[in-house]
DNA sequence: GATGAATGAGTATTCATTCAT
DNA sequence: AATGAATGAATACTCATTCAT
């Protein structure tokens, strides 16, 4: 049947992609060996490279695929409508539901991310940059005051991101989303708002 | 002359450690090669066995070497006198000395701490079971009231460590320590202490 | 045309035994290199890894490809009908008849044998421990007399073993099977049988 | 004190010698590392140049040492009176008597003489050689009969040796020396002597 | 004589990638 | 699309040997 030849094709790429996931946040993308991901997807290893140029490759499209419509979502966000804590709330929210969904992909984002720096293309919307434009253009309203912009995302961020460690290492139980509110009560009391 | 005397088997140990030091947080441990190091040392590359027993054991004894005073220190704030917010900046103003002092090694201990995930021997005080325990007893005295202790360690520790992330990503200019001040008030703020 | 059908697979692994197999009478196993091995079979050194999980699993398989069969011919002789002179003709037969159709293996098992001591599994025959259990039996049922087995055992075996080493050192004329009767003569005067 | 300090000097040599003897025998030249002799010998490694060129040189002066002696008794015997029996019995004595003082020796020659082939110069007496001559010359007597001499030879080596392995093995018991008359009396009936 | 740090060539083994089937 | 044998460059690590002290 062609669907199923179809099917497989697809799925052999999404099972390559699952499988490479958890084998890059376990134990990092250098230590990870394209023989892994083959067992893991129980492909052979050839057919790493019938849908992805290299290792190196599967693990930006990872990254791409799952960080770009997030970056896209934080540009949206910049430009809208509303006060500075509605959209810091509105990011999170959505970090944390994106988190939810799969948290694993997003300590792997994150991960990604810092460790090999910039491989977003410049100008990408990232949430340092969203937050730091919003606490700048807040700093100048007057919407907040006597505060480092550049000191304030560090902290903002720091206190976004770090649950979500504390749920891959199991100090913290996932769900993630219904801490929002907390998380949201804190950065208000931070920013007195 | 002085100079002279110094033990050139000294020397080479240190400079294996520096060299290996800035190859690991630049590209991870894994993608970090003995060539590399040896290179960056000025060494030849059997050399680095006669310091060390593997490229993993160089590794961790930069680790071990820097995070265990420090894990001695917290200890010590934990049993110590003083109130919540007093031992938190202890631990804080501790880390941002040792941080401006060498900020690439703290920030490998940062990323090999939470990568490796416990190599430090179990049972040894690490910031989040510092911190844990500390908000734990605060929360049962009343010192701080309407609070997951684990969600809080969270929150906390994001608003300390980042901005050190933010010094490397040369995002903020160090030193840190100044900034100590304005973070304590926003942890301050946070516990509504 | 028919070479064209042999398996590629196959050949390899051939070819490598049997360079590996010159080699490591040669200049022994440890004094072999991969690389010798890879270069006198024409593959690349990698290549050694597809087909066998080490140098000395290489070294392994080829003796326990050689010996074992040989071990349990040995077996069925021990517990087979026949003198105790007709066990032993059979035995040195047997050894001369495939030591003649592969020299080089056979030396190298025997050196094998010896020198890793024995990776053979405890429990398998060899030409000691059937040689041990035929001679303690004649010495109960009188078929000989008067002789320790244990040093009768190592009489025969150095009169049965010697000559192939004589032939690999070129001193005695390939093939040996022809001198099967003048050392069977030998052995019975030895035994006054 | 003068004296000590000489002895020191000698004794090093000594103990590496012993240190190295132990080591070749275990585990073979090759997979013998100048580490493993400096330790075992409780010496720097660098010491052992102060007393060998190389570890090639130290294994073939063990070799030499030892073998040498017995070389020119082997030649002495050859050409000294007394009829075949005598002398083999000489040459087989002598050989227990010198392995029963330092086994561990003589199974070193042994495989030294036979794994490197000829080390030994040219010219030499070896029991191959001085045993062939031996036979070569009875057999023109008349003293023995129908025997090819090299054939003979080998049988003979491997009756008189192979009970050496036996022993270091741990199957028969030292000393070899009270085996010479039971030795002697298989190999007067080989030669139906 | 003795040391031990240092070397650099070499070792077994791994690995991302290719390619004929 | 998928396979898996083959590759060759690279890797962590070893080792005999040297040499300043």
């Amino acid at each position: 049947m062609i669907t199923h030849i179809e099917k497989r094709g697809t799925k052999t790429k999404q099972r390559l992609v699952e499988a490479a996931l958890v084998l890059f946040v376990e134990k990092g993308i250098a230590a990870t060996t394209t023989r892994d991901i083959a067992q893991a997807a129980e492909v052979a290893e050839g057919t790493i490279y019938r849908h992805f140029e290299s290792k190196e490759a599967l693990a930006t499209e990872i990254f791409i695929e799952a960080f770009s419509p997030y970056s896209k979502f934080l540009a949206r966000v910049e430009k809208g409508e509303g006060t500075l804590i509605e959209k810091i709330e509105a990011s999170a929210s959505q970090f944390y539901r994106l988190f939810d969904e799969n948290p694993l992909l997003w300590i792997y984002v994150m991960t990604y991310q810092t460790g090999e720096a910039s491989k977003a293309p410049a100008g990408t919307a990232t949430p340092y940059s969203v937050l730091l434009s919003l606490l700048k253009k807040a700093a100048k309203t007057g919407e907040i005051k006597n505060f480092d912009p550049v000191l304030g995302v560090h902290i903002l961020l720091g206190m976004i991101e770090q649950p979500a460690v504390g749920v891959v290492y199991r100090e913290l139980k996932a769900p993630l989303s219904p801490r929002l509110p907390d998380i949201m009560l804190a950065i208000r009391r931070v920013l007195s708002l």
